[in-house]
DNA sequence: CATTTGATGTTCT
DNA sequence: GAACATCAAATGC
C-alpha cells in the first residue's frame, strides 16, 4: 500500500478551496509487530482506536506540541495498520498553500515533510477518522504515465523502536526534490 | 555549511 | 511528568 500510494494525488478541500499534491514519500506502520506504531501490540487507546477501523479513512494526530501528521488507515477492521504520508509535490492551490505556510516560493519547504504538507493542505484533527471517499479529503489514482523509481530506506525519527527502527519501511521517489534527506 | 535549541500541547504512565 | 512518527530560527564554523 505504501508503495502504491506514491505517485497518487492527495487532495483536500476546505471552504471551497482545493489544495493537492503528488505523494512522493511514505512510511509503513504495523499495529501488531512494529514497536514504532502507536498501536504496537494491538494497544488500544482513545488515540489509536481510529486505526482499528476498516481502511480507507484518515488517521490524523498531533505531535511535538505543534504539528499534525496525516496517515491513511489501510487494513481490515480490527487490524491497526497505517501509512504515514511524509512528503508531497504540490499541484493545485499553490496560493492557498503559501498563505497557510506563510511562504511565497515553491520548494521542499512548502510540502516536503509530514508536518509541512499537513499545514499546506489545511489538515488538522478535525479530519481524524474522515472517509477518504468524501469531499473533504481524498486520494486520486496515479497517472498511467507515472515513471518514478522507488527506493526503500529506514524510517525517520523512530530510533526509540529498537530493532524495528532498522526496517526499510520508508518509500520515496529517487531524486525527487521534495523528499526529506 | 552543520549543529543546537526553543517552541508547544496531547497522550499515556 | 515524560515522551513524542517535527520544524525553523539561531548559533558556530
Amino acid at each position: 500500500m505504501a508503495q502504491d500510494l506514491i505517485g497518487c494525488k492527495l487532495c483536500t478541500q476546505t471552504n471551497g478551496i482545493l489544495t493537492s499534491g503528488i505523494i512522493v514519500e511514505t512510511e509503513v506502520y504495523n499495529g501488531r509487530t512494529d514497536k514504532a506504531c502507536h498501536a504496537y501490540s494491538n494497544k488500544r487507546t482513545p488515540r489509536t482506536q481510529i486505526m482499528y477501523e476498516k481502511g480507507g479513512i484518515a488517521y490524523v494526530y498531533f505531535v511535538y506540541g505543534m504539528h499534525y501528521l496525516f496517515n491513511v488507515v489501510t487494513n481490515k477492521k480490527e487490524f491497526a495498520d497505517a501509512v504515514l504520508i511524509r512528503a508531497i509535490e504540490p499541484t493545485d492551490g499553490l496560493e492557498e498553500m503559501y498563505a497557510r505556510r506563510k511562504m511565497n516560493v515553491n520548494g521542499k519547504l512548502l510540502t516536503g515533510g509530514p508536518a509541512r504538507l499537513a499545514q499546506a493542505l489545511g489538515i488538522d484533527k478535525q479530519l481524524n477518522g474522515e472517509s477518504l471517499e468524501g469531499n473533504k479529503v481524498w486520494i486520486e489514482s496515479r497517472n498511467s504515465d507515472f515513471e518514478g523509481e522507488l527506493e526503500a530506506t529506514k524510517r525517520i525519527g523512530v530510533d526509540y523502536a529498537g530493532e524495528d527502527a532498522n526496517l526499510l519501511w520508508r518509500f520515496s521517489i529517487i531524486g525527487n526534490p521534495f523528499v526529506s534527506k
